[in-house]
DNA sequence: TCGGGGCAGATTTTT
DNA sequence: TCTGCCCCGA
């Protein structure tokens, strides 16, 4: 490592990238510059003639992971140090040992909805009565015994309902998991602790194989992390973390907090680095920050400090509804652009919950700014995709029973539930896979000739598709999409949404051609498989796009923006509502908080709205409690005044002990108000919805098929298909704005034939 | 077997 | 308001 190399850092940093032998760990605040250091050591480790072979780099997020990669290529070009995450660290040991824990090389990885569909299947067949506890809650149930090292034979419920429903059933999923040749994030890390913990050898000679375990966001290790890095690190005992207390918002993952708070009477020789010298915000975010994170108990003290200009100061608006918070935001947005002071993808908006994007998306759509909405739907999750890799799932592992019973009967073969429930029986009492079952169709009792002849069909099928199982990937999904018939399903009808899907197919075949490229000898299905189950979408986040970028407060880690906006900042949505009862949530959620402020680099707007259509219901808030906390007299604190007064009156007779107008309104003392936020409905609502639109605009059937027409908000369309009669006449328009397509009820749209357009 | 309508439920979600 | 699931009718 050259002299220059180091000259570039701080004392601290430098300090930090030098050590070489023995635990350590770096108190990294946000925007010190943790990954420079972690990369910087990386390659320090090298020059001192490490092998790259004897390092492990583990992140969270692939993301994260390929970053680090492609810095320390510029550091130390070409060299071969195991970069990437825990998931997938523990899924390539698990497939080397994969019989240590009862299972075959080739095992499926389910993600949370395989599992979910598993464990629905499970609770079905085991005979529980699901009154008191959903899916979801038996699920995270289990997904915590997990998180805490349990196993399946050692849970006990205990007193109440969902304890003893998991008692049950987990042992059951369990067992059908390991029947299906199958594991769930969970197990990725389970299964490799308990391999660690129960083959000393095995344990040894990784030990000795990674001697330089390198660890980053080490604050949101779950047990499972912790005790793999450990188990790793007792022969070389050179563990480096890095992580800040304060920015850890996974605890409901079963992330723990103590792993980091505690790490130095883990490890009693480590050395401690703290980065504190922040580089990314200026001094009046850091303080407002700074000012709220003292709140917190549960913490290591830091200060950060900055070199940084002042900057301007911070500002928390109160603005009198949701709508203005968002059409304020996207104007100011919109206007500052438009001077050339900035570019789109210089702004972002963070929000605690997805379900407020929509109203943020509608504003930027209005003043045409173009926004990218970081999360929702999940590419790999979609219906098509998940059909389609499910295929090759079971070509890969033939037990995988999720994957068979997702495709048995896509597209419609005739294979229903009465099927299926008979083949699953012949399944369970003969010990075999569902393949096995649906290939001893002709001999299970009570299938009808009809039911036996399409189950034989699909097994021919599968056997034809398997012939390919060694072919590059995409041949191979093309083989499967002829031979399945699958496209036909889509390409039958004139629905708009399965265009998409069959444009979504298109895209999956390309991601697949690109895998085959990049790896031309060492590819293989089963790779690649577990490859797309361990990506998501959020690590396609391209901040080279110019656009505002809308995303979750969790979603913005180890993400930074000239100009933040963190909106709704109300009791009940941040803190969430769910974090009330217990403090230690509370205190996550400040975290959150305080994540959200140190993504800001220049400026920082705090919002929040006084009243909130949220889930169809019209509320008056209560301000953050959070929003009491920061140092007022150092921000800018305005309420905006410009009510959207026709359609929004606010009446103070409705609440006279909640002043609604008035300098003090945002100091509020903390609420004394009942908890519940209160739903009113004013007289000119009412009004509203009687004289509204219920009423058709144009005759439904002046719409044809072809038709320009045209939408206040999204501008000009064409109708591209057209189904159902009467009230439920459907048109699927195709905007010209970028809006995509949309669907209308048209006795209830605003759709205008384009041509006879009035205001 | 399959699709539509009706109804409950609705944080966050690195993998 | 929006979504996902369950049940019923054809």
């Amino acid at each position: 490592m050259t002299a220059d190399l180091l000259q570039s850092l701080t004392d601290p940093q430098r300090e930090a990238v030098l050590h070489v032998d023995g635990p350590l760990l770096v108190l990294a605040g946000p925007g010190s510059g943790k990954t420079r250091v972690i990369t910087h050591r990386i390659a320090h480790l090298l020059s001192q003639g490490v092998r790259p072979t004897q390092i492990a780099a583990l992140t969270f997020t692939n993301k994260a992971a390929d970053e680090m990669r492609s810095r320390l290529d510029r550091l130390a070009p070409g060299e071969n140090v195991w970069i990437g995450t825990f998931h997938r660290f523990c899924a390539r040991l698990l497939r080397q040992y994969a019989e240590y824990r009862g299972l075959q090389p080739n095992y499926t990885i389910y993600d949370t909805s395989d599992s979910l569909s598993l464990l629905k299947r499970t609770i079905r067949e085991t005979d529980v009565q699901l009154t008191h506890a959903t899916p979801e809650q038996v699920a995270s149930a289990i997904s915590w015994a997990k998180n805490h090292l349990i196993e399946a034979d050692r849970y006990v419920g205990g007193v109440n309902a969902t304890g003893s429903i998991v008692e049950r059933v987990y042992p059951k999923y369990q067992a059908a998991l390991q029947q299906a040749n199958a594991v769930d994030f969970d197990d990725l890390l389970m299964h490799v602790t308990l391999l660690l913990k129960e083959n000393e050898e095995l344990r040894a000679s990784l030990d000795e194989r990674f001697r330089y375990i390198l660890v980053d966001e080490y604050q949101d290790t779950n047990l499972p992390q912790y005790a793999i890095v450990r188990a790793m690190s007792i022969q070389y005992p050179n563990l480096g973390v890095t992580g800040d207390p304060d920015q850890s918002i996974y605890g409901w993952r079963g992330a723990n907090l103590k792993n980091i708070l505690e790490f130095e009477s883990d490890f009693p020789a480590v050395k401690v680095v703290r980065l504190e010298q922040n580089y990314r915000s200026t001094p009046n975010i850091l303080s407002v920050a700074d000012a709220l994170i003292a709140n917190n108990k549960q913490r290591k003290k830091k200060s950060l400090f900055t070199d940084n200009p002042a900057g301007k100061a911070v500002r928390m608006i109160q603005y009198s509804t949701h709508k203005e918070e968002a059409q304020a935001i996207a104007a100011r947005i919109s206007a500052q652009v438009a001077q050339g002071k900035r570019r789109p993808r210089d702004y972002a908006i963070f929000y605690r919950i997805n379900a407020l994007s929509r109203t943020f998306e509608d504003a930027m759509r209005q003043q045409g700014v173009p926004y990218m909405i970081v999360s929702g739907v999940e590419f790999y999750h979609r219906k098509e995709i998940k059909d389609l890799l499910a295929y090759a799932l079971l070509m890969n592992n033939p037990r995988d029973d999720v994957a068979f019973e997702r495709i048995v009967n896509v597209p419609k073969r005739a294979i229903g539930k009465a099927t299926l429930l008979k083949v699953r029986l012949h399944a369970a009492t003969e010990g075999l896979s569902m393949l096995e079952a649906a290939r001893e169709a002709g001999m299970i009792d009570g299938l009808g000739n009809r039911a036996a002849v399409a189950l034989a069909k699909f097994v021919a099928l599968f056997d034809r598709l398997s012939t390919k199982i060694n072919d590059p990937v995409e041949e191979i999904l093309g083989f499967v999409l002829s031979e399945s018939e699958f496209k036909r399903q889509y390409e039958a009808t004139d629905d708009v949404e399965d265009q998409t899907r069959l444009e979504n197919i298109e895209e999956l075949l390309s991601s697949a051609r690109e895998y085959d490229t990049e790896h031309p000898h060492d590819g293989t299905l089963e790779h690649y498989l577990e490859e797309k189950t361990l990506v998501n979408e959020t690590d396609d986040f391209d901040a080279e796009m110019d656009r505002v970028t809308l995303m979750t407060l969790h979603a913005a880690k180890g993400l930074e923006f000239p100009v933040v906006h963190i909106v709704a900042l109300e009791q009940g949505l941040l803190p969430h509502e769910r974090s009330r009862e217990n403090p230690e949530q509370l205190e996550e959620e400040r975290r959150l908080l305080f994540v959200g402020i140190t993504r800001a680099e220049e400026e920082l707007d705090l919002s929040m709205a006084r009243y909130r259509d949220f889930r169809g219901k019209r509320n008056m808030t209560i301000p953050s409690p959070f929003l009491m906390e920061l140092p007022r007299d150092e921000m800018e604190v305005t309420e905006e005044q410009t009510a959207f007064a026709p359609d929004f009156p606010l009446d103070e007779s409705f609440f006279p002990e909640f002043p609604i107008s008035g300098q003090r309104s945002l100091d509020l003392p903390r609420p004394a108000l009942p908890s519940a936020v209160t739903n009113i409905r004013t007289a000119a609502d009412l009004l509203g919805e009687r004289e509204g639109d219920a009423q058709p605009r144009v005759e439904p059937n002046a719409f044809v098929q072809g038709m320009v027409v045209t939408h206040d908000e999204y501008g000009l369309g064409k109708i591209i298909a057209l189904s159902g009669e009467g009230a439920k006449r459907t048109a699927t328009v195709r905007f010209a704005s970028g809006a995509g397509e949309k669907k209308f009820r048209l006795a209830y749209s605003p759709l205008r034939p384009a041509n006879s357009s009035r205001s």
